[in-house]
DNA sequence: CTTATTTGACCAAA
DNA sequence: TTTGGTCAAATAAG
């Protein structure tokens, strides 16, 4: 019940957030589109909830828990309160902790954002598993829950060494409707999206398939962008050797590298930026790159 | 070779 | 104990 509420005001906070940067976005359709579709899952959302019994208001003990998570709301749209805030928000249980906006990172005990979707299964391509949102993950587990004939997907996000990324989202085929899928997210990515071809995003957000809500939250609230470690940070760039040296480009491709040899900004850039090898996508070559590096580095701690 | 998935073991919480 | 989540060895894929 709380959380239909929750949606309602989410859905107008993200529409109000649009009417705002509305300027802003006029030049930018990608961004611009991508809001509209965070507006409309919202509400898709909150159809579904009404339509499977929620009522918005309930009876009048219920109202005071309402009330708390309506001032706990109220608060957070006047601050302006970041996306992970809004998320802890919708997710009600953690509302009724009293969660503050400033004690939020300061506290770092529980720092779990959830978030669940329901996506729908592939619809006649019989394909099994994957639905796709446009992060890329790593299956690690899988378990048959207790009340469900279809057993549990565990992914994390494949970058989960590059800044140990604490993505993770569970796939769940839903015991009645087995042509949707139940996705639930944990934890927002601190690595960047993987974006193959800059142009299109278009075919994932086809057909009833629908971003998750911080894909929406990363791109166009810049306190997201502010708080993010860079990409490539100085103190990296310095171990890796970011003054000059004799080039060695022939170890590079293998990845392998002594550890405590300095490599040479050349190649570095060579590796970020040459699409020498085989692989397609120049971005992949970046964190493959990197995760190479991040493994030699942590094995010498 | 390297990287991803599968799958039973393992562990914490209930 | 049972259940849900994760680890990691074996295996598959590229």
């Amino acid at each position: 019940m709380e959380e239909t509420i929750l949606l309602i005001l989410y859905g107008c906070k993200l529409a109000k957030d649009l009417e705002e940067s509305l300027p802003n976005l006029a030049t930018q359709p990608d961004i611009l589109r991508k809001s509209c579709d965070g507006i409309v899952r919202v509400f898709s959302n909150l159809k579904e909830l009404l339509s499977n019994g929620h009522i918005i208001f309930g009876e009048s003990h219920e109202l005071q828990q309402t009330d708390n998570i309506g001032a706990g709301i109220q608060e957070w749209l006047t601050t302006g309160g970041n996306i992970y805030q809004a998320m802890d928000l919708l997710n009600a249980q953690a509302v009724l902790g009293g969660i503050g906006p400033g004690d939020y990172s300061a506290g770092g005990k529980d720092d779990g954002h959830t978030t669940v979707t329901k996506v729908a299964a592939p619809q006649m391509g019989n394909l099994d598993l994957p639905p796709e949102d446009g992060y890329t993950w790593r299956k690690y587990g899988q378990k048959d829950i207790f009340g469900s004939k279809y057993p549990r997907s565990y992914y994390r996000c494949t970058h989960q060494k590059f800044y140990q990324c604490p993505a993770k989202k569970q796939v769940q085929r839903l015991n009645h409707d087995p042509s949707t899928f139940e996705v639930t997210y944990r934890g927002g990515h601190t690595c960047h999206m993987s974006s193959t071809a800059p142009s299109t995003a278009a075919p994932p957000v086809e057909q009833g398939m629908i971003p998750p809500i911080h894909w929406l939250s990363m791109e166009i609230n810049p306190s997201i962008l502010e708080s993010t470690a860079p990409i490539f940070d100085m103190q990296m760039f310095r171990e890796l050797g970011g003054t000059s040296s004799s080039s060695t480009a022939g170890t590079l491709a293998s990845g392998r590298f002594p550890d405590n040899q300095a490599l040479p900004v050349a190649d570095m850039a060579n590796a970020m930026f040459n699409s020498s090898s085989s692989s397609s996508n120049g971005m992949e070559n970046i964190f493959s790159f990197m995760d190479d590096k991040w493994n030699a580095r942590e094995k010498k701690i």
